[in-house]
DNA sequence: AGGTACTGTGGGAGCGCTCCCACAAGTGAT
DNA sequence: ATCACTTGTGGGAGCGCTCCCACAGTACCT
């Protein structure tokens, strides 16, 4: 005999009442006790307490979802036509993070796909529903009518980059500026003179944020910025490498170029290869988000790293507290938790 | 005015009672059409759905869970210290097939990582719970003592390969033997003669499977299996790369390999790199998975592809099909389902 | 002495649903 | 006419909790 026959009278799970019983004391008590309560006294709860381990006793979350009208989840909402997003470490780094930060709470974290027109009226449902707590919604865009959704449910909601510099949600993001403008200094340190920008969308504010940067770098060191040396990319390779020919079209003497990606260095460099140029002899080439790309790339791709992990583990932090302030976004006025973290340049043989 | 109006009294969301007001009808009536139960009339039918269009009444999922004692979950459990797996298109591939056959149901999705001591305590706790109606297990170890816990809990699982030849749980894969196979087919048909294989670390069945199909490729062509050839790697780059320096020092001879995965592949180029071997003219190589790094590889490397988000879907499949049944799994001798899905051989220069 | 405050506790009510029993009304065989 | 079903329907009971009110007990003022 192992135990398993202390069970209730069913044979199923024990229930608070059975707990309570076996303690000794009222349901209210348990339930004080479960819910760490300060009003219990210290017999009464380690009595409570030894009930519980003896019983093997689980709360029914269905039963106090109900009873407390909230579920004790959040949900990550992954806009997934943005296939580009779901791949590479830039995606499970967060969720990594993000489950990190959670280990510790009683949330659990729902996985919800808003790709399709279906799939989002499916989360229009669920959010509907207020079947979770609180939200993680990953790479919005400006126009996505989501966020706003969130706000008129009330549900508390946190992005992972700022929509614009006037960004109301709580956001947590990567210092995007500091990050490029890291990389335009390596390059300038290293002595390179003429250095191109291959910008993502950018009607991504996070893009906007890497083009600033690059113009900060080459400004506080002295060099002028020159416009035909930005040219915007789409954070694919195919763009990458459009935006590298174009570039060496019109500066053949360029010898650095800052991408907005990794993905688009890749497509520079088979631009560059298709030219003739040495990487990094003749052209230095660094990229954004540190992921196996840069790594397996030949030669290895100096890459400015975002703290991802870092990052899914601030989003947590921020939701939960704004779910516990029980501060729903978007009142007007309030200013919300705002999380810019600090980015690393990855150097390597590329520049 | 907007028709918020509408509402029950308390402002809150509607009610199953509300909706049953509306509609002219009781309580269980309106609960059969929103179940879709065929004993309902027409009429009645038509009625219910317009207060519940009227109403906009979305069921309360707890409450739901409760009374029914059911959750409407399922849990996808990432062993995640293997964050090998966690990055890569593999996971994001299966999610994706997982998420898009989800978006069919009602079901929802919970992302559970059991990496730590401290996790696998706190899923043992969900499972107890019996918060999900069903598991999904990827990359499993055959000592893995998750599938146990969950076989006592009765809890319909399904894992992402096999364990054994004789797994008994029900489980969804790519025809690991087949893929294998087919690599070493091309790379025959290509004129290589003497073919090695750097293997995954050989207590994973899958890596067993594809030296097996190394195995069956060479047979079948009428070659004889040299020992020596099959050098076993652990999924690492690193691995990867001793595994071909070895193999070159006993093998100079040698013309073709095949990688039991692209990271070792990756790991295979830089030794064959190091000791002035071309790809493909001198060797040629092919690798599993058909990952990123295959693409980004130079040359780009020839990989056996898995068909990751039909995994996905098959993985949902099965065990919708299993909770549908209130199949425990590990019933005592029950024939569970298996999926082995076909893999595609993607030729790229390395070969 | 009588207030006025706590602190700790028990237990009723109720969260919104599903399950199931009861029952009305219709159908067809006896 | 009676019985035996079937079909559609209403509503009670209850799922396992949390919330909150009531109340006993103790402490510290007036």
């Amino acid at each position: 005999m192992t135990g398993h026959g202390t069970r209730g009278r069913s044979g199923g799970r024990p229930t608070l009442e059975e707990v309570a019983a076996r303690a000794g004391v009222g349901r209210g008590t348990v339930s004080r006790v479960i819910n760490g309560s300060p009003r219990v006294s210290e017999a009464t709860r380690a009595a409570v307490e030894a009930a519980v381990a003896e019983l093997g006793y689980v709360p029914n979350t269905a039963a106090r979802a109900l009873a407390a009208n909230r579920t004790n989840a959040i949900a990550l909402v992954v806009p997934e036509p943005e296939t580009r997003f779901f791949a590479e470490p830039y995606f499970s780094g967060m969720l990594h993070g993000v489950g990190a930060e959670l280990a510790d709470t009683e949330m659990q974290l729902l996985l919800i796909f808003a790709g399709s027109a279906r799939e989002r009226q499916r989360l229009a449902q669920y959010l509907a529903a207020h079947r979770v707590d609180g939200v993680l919604l990953v790479s919005v865009h400006a126009d996505d009518p989501l966020p706003d959704l969130l706000d008129q449910l009330e549900i508390p909601t946190v992005i992972s980059g700022r929509r614009s510099a006037e960004e109301t949600l709580p956001a947590v993001e990567a210092d995007n500026f500091a990050g490029a403008r890291s990389a335009v200094r390596h390059l300038v340190a290293r002595g390179r003179t003429t250095i191109a920008h291959i910008a993502g969308r950018l009607e991504i504010y996070g893009a906007q944020c890497r083009v600033d940067g690059y113009r900060a770098g080459l400004e506080e060191a002295g060099h002028a910025v020159d416009e035909d040396l930005i040219v915007p990319g789409d954070f694919t390779e195919e763009g990458g490498r459009r935006a590298m020919t174009r570039l060496l079209e019109h500066h053949p003497d360029l010898d650095a170029v800052f991408a907005a990606s990794d993905v688009m260095a890749a497509g520079a460099r088979q631009a560059l290869r298709a030219l003739n140029r040495r990487i990094p002899e003749d052209v230095a080439l660094i990229g954004f988000d540190d992921s196996a790309i840069a790594r397996h790339m030949d030669p290895p791709l100096t890459s400015v790293r975002q703290p991802i992990e870092e990052m899914g583990r601030a989003m947590i932090d921020v939701l939960l507290a704004e779910i516990a302030e029980r501060r729903p976004t978007g009142v007007r006025g309030a200013v919300h938790r705002q999380v810019l973290l600090p980015t690393e340049l990855v150097e390597r043989a590329s520049s």
